[in-house]
RNA sequence: UGGUCUAUGGUGUAACUGGCAACACGUCUGAUUUUGGUUCAGAAGAGUCUAGGUUCGAGCCCUAGUAGACCAACCA
């Protein structure tokens, strides 16, 4: 399926290696655990690509399992809310299992490990047990519980679980080792009282079982071969282990647990924590608000799964932590939407233009392509008459040549209908501009195979005809902060990044009637605006409209901004140093880029770059050049270029000084055999 | 102050047992275009955190630094 000539990520190079030594690949099996309590987000669709796209290449079994150990958190809610994003995503999972299921099981491998005396129950506070477990730079101390007798425990541990003990009395711990540089292993606990009735076990237990002793555990009970998780549980690996080792069955295969790095993607926060946060303070309008980089959000958005599994790959898997650009999460919407969004038009702040040549209440059906990318998609009807509205911004009575849109005096193209040219403007007492009269060239419409309609004209506006236009609200989303990484500040809260106009709502925007018969998710490119999709909130008598994204939009670089708003990537601080591309390059810098490769060429090439060099440091200061005289040894091509200038000023009349003789003495004894030459030429040539 | 992990263009990832640092996004040109979209052609941008070492040869191996992340929840 996938070529085996694409490299392989660390994870893929883990399994290579464990099959070359001898693990049978039926053995291999995956999974992916979330824990009910919250929806899942773009971070959570990478772990969920890995995993299951290591399901699809080694052609693998992969769990869904719903690590439920915590009952004060998890909810049914949240179980069903993830099944339909994975199997939205286009992922089938082998078995639904939950972290539940093994209660029974874990219980009776704790009271193993009491009657091994590797486990005790422990009645302290929570602050006495904190304060023996020392700090990451102290040893911790043993506490008076850790030598109870195993009967005694045993004991206290069964009245835990009859439910003699209030919440928070006592707990099981494992006894390890409370001097361990690894305070995890400091006697972790095992279970804890919570009185609260579980979505699925119901009243059944009042213990629970700690992450630790379940997940471990259960990837062997459900013989996990790679257990695959975030960085942060790297220092779990040790625990992970420890628990294994004490019920591992060595017929059976042991799961090892690997991690790789989170991804963070910019302008968002990823943590359920925040994002619960979001949607408790009503900041957003839930889960599935188009701005949260939940699933659901995105997917009401109006991404794609394919979009998202794409974005997935396209980011790949490492161990160090990254910010993901949202601009790769744009370019695969953008990508996967311009294949497959049915083409319409829509003016979404309108201004009205009349066509006054064109005969008072005619009206025709046009042809409109529904996707010039897919010459199977077909066409559709678009009605045309003589007073239409087109985009307010796509009109100036004067303009320069750069504007290529409807001026007074000047042609543009209707879409798919006629070229038309401005004549005139009627404006109200404040000069705002109510009308814009035009004349059409009434031979040029298109498709009709006159030559006037493929006559060239600068520009292409869509418009929408007023007696035929629906009307629908449109909402369109800028990012949710306006900071690339809001919650990475030391003293701040993200809370206070958070952009205060981040929805905008156009209640009244003018759609082409086709639109009419659109269904909820179905997507639209408005031709020249961007992509949409139709809204859960939209019903019979109002469309409502989500802005996917915007198309590129090279115009928009190129007009000074009005607003910061409009463009908020390059306001922020997104750039601490100065575009240095865009600066005139310097005669030494110049000289540095064509140095730089300068031991790579050969022949008439060679020639030519120190030819070129030459040339350019007659431009070149001794102020400028000095420097490099500092650059390292290795980087040789550097330092010839920097010779060859060295030359070239000394002939201009520069005098030696202890620096420069220093550097030529330094060239004369460099292994390498051009920088010796230059330096004998410097050195020499008086 | 302890332990663990990480460090490659603006961003994200590659580079097989050491052998001319590659790909994608982004940026910039030009061509095409009835979407300032798409497509096509091209360009700029990194000597791989620093300093040493091993080697004919180091992004990769070794040593020492530096920076960042994680670890002291009865959360996962």
């Amino acid at each position: 399926m996938t070529e085996e000539n694409s490299s392989l990520n660390f994870i893929e190079q883990i399994i290579a290696d464990d099959l070359a030594a001898g693990l049978s690949p039926d053995k291999l099996r995956f999974r992916f655990p979330p824990e009910p309590n919250g929806y899942l987000h773009i971070g959570h669709a990478a772990s969920i690509c890995l995993n299951f796209g290591l399901g699809e290449k080694y052609n693998a079994p992969v769990n869904l399992r719903f690590d439920d150990t915590n009952p004060a958190k998890e909810e049914q809610e949240y179980v069903d809310a993830i099944k339909r994003d994975i199997q939205w995503l286009g992922f089938k999972w082998a078995i639904e299992c939950y972290s539940s299921d093994y209660f029974q099981q874990l219980y009776d491998w704790a009271i193993q490990l009491i009657k091994e005396g590797k486990a005790y129950v422990d009645g302290q506070s929570a602050e006495a047990m904190a304060e023996q477990k020392g700090t990451p730079s102290t040893p911790g101390v043993a506490g008076p519980f850790r030598d109870l007798s195993v009967e005694e425990n045993l004991n206290l541990f069964q009245r835990m679980k009859d439910g003699e003990f209030e919440q928070g009395s006592y707990v099981l711990r494992a006894k390890i080792d409370m001097t361990s540089p690894n305070m995890l292993m400091r006697d972790p606990i095992l279970y804890r009282v919570v009185k609260k009735a579980h979505h699925r076990t119901g009243t059944d237990w009042c213990i629970y079982p700690m992450y630790d002793w379940t997940h471990g555990e259960s990837d062997y009970i459900e013989q996990i071969s790679h257990s695959i998780c975030t960085l942060e549980f790297k220092m779990h690996r040790e625990l992970y282990d420890w628990f294994l080792d004490q019920i591992i069955d060595p017929a059976k295969l042991r799961p090892i647990q690997r991690e790789f790095a989170r991804r963070n993607l910019s302008y968002t926060v990823m943590s359920k924590r925040k994002l619960l946060e979001l949607v408790q303070s009503k900041t957003v309008s839930g889960w599935d608000d188009p701005r949260m980089p939940t699933i659901s959000g995105l997917r009401r958005r109006g991404y794609t799964p394919e979009s998202i599994r794409n974005f997935s790959d396209l980011s790949g898997i490492s161990k160090r932590d990254s910010v993901t650009d949202v601009s790769l999460l744009e370019y695969c919407i953008r990508e996967d939407l311009n294949k497959v969004a049915t083409r319409v038009m829509g003016v979404l702040d309108p201004v009205k233009l009349v066509i006054t040549n064109y005969p008072a209440g005619k009206t025709e059906l046009l042809v409109s392509e529904n996707n010039p990318e897919d010459p199977n998609s077909g066409t559709h009807e678009l009605p045309f008459s003589g007073e239409l509205y087109i985009e307010r911004e796509d009109f100036k009575e004067e303009a320069g040549s750069n504007f290529f849109r409807l001026t007074l005096g000047n042609e543009v193209r209707l879409k798919s209908a006629y070229i038309i040219k401005g004549e005139s403007v009627v404006k109200d007492t404040e000069g705002n501009i109510l009308e814009i009269h035009c004349t059409a060239d009434l031979d040029s419409r298109s498709g009709s195979g006159t030559e006037a309609s493929t006559r060239k004209v600068k520009g292409t506006l869509h418009w929408v005809s007023i007696q035929h236009a629906i009307t629908a609200e449109v909402r369109e989303y800028d990012r949710l902060f306006l900071d690339e990484a809001p919650d990475s500040n030391e003293d701040k809260n993200f809370m206070e990044f958070v952009n205060p106009d981040s929805l905008k709502i156009i209640s009244k925007a003018y759609l082409e009637p086709f639109l009419a018969d659109a269904k909820v998710g179905d997507k639209f490119q408005f031709q020249r605006l961007g992509y949409f999709t139709l809204d859960k909130d939209s019903s019979a008598e109002k469309l409502v409209f989500n802005k996917t994204v915007g198309l590129r939009d090279s115009w928009a670089k190129q007009k000074p901004t009005p607003t910061a708003q409009s463009n908020p990537s390059n306001s922020q601080k997104s750039n601490p140093k100065p575009a240095q591309d865009q600066q005139v390059r310097s005669a030494i810098n110049e000289i540095q880029k064509i140095a730089k490769k300068y031991t790579n060429l050969s022949g008439d090439k060679l020639a030519a770059a120190r030819a070129d060099i030459a040339r350019l440091a007659e431009e070149v200061s001794y102020e400028e050049l000095e420097p490099l005289f500092q650059t390292a040894a290795k980087k040789v091509g550097t330092r010839i270029g920097a010779m060859i200038t060295l030359g070239v000023l000394l002939n201009k009349g520069q005098a030696r000084n202890s620096e420069i003789e220093a550097f030529i003495a330094a060239g004369l004894s460099d292994e390498n055999e051009l920088l010796v030459e230059e330096a004998k030429v410097v050195g020499s040539g008086q």
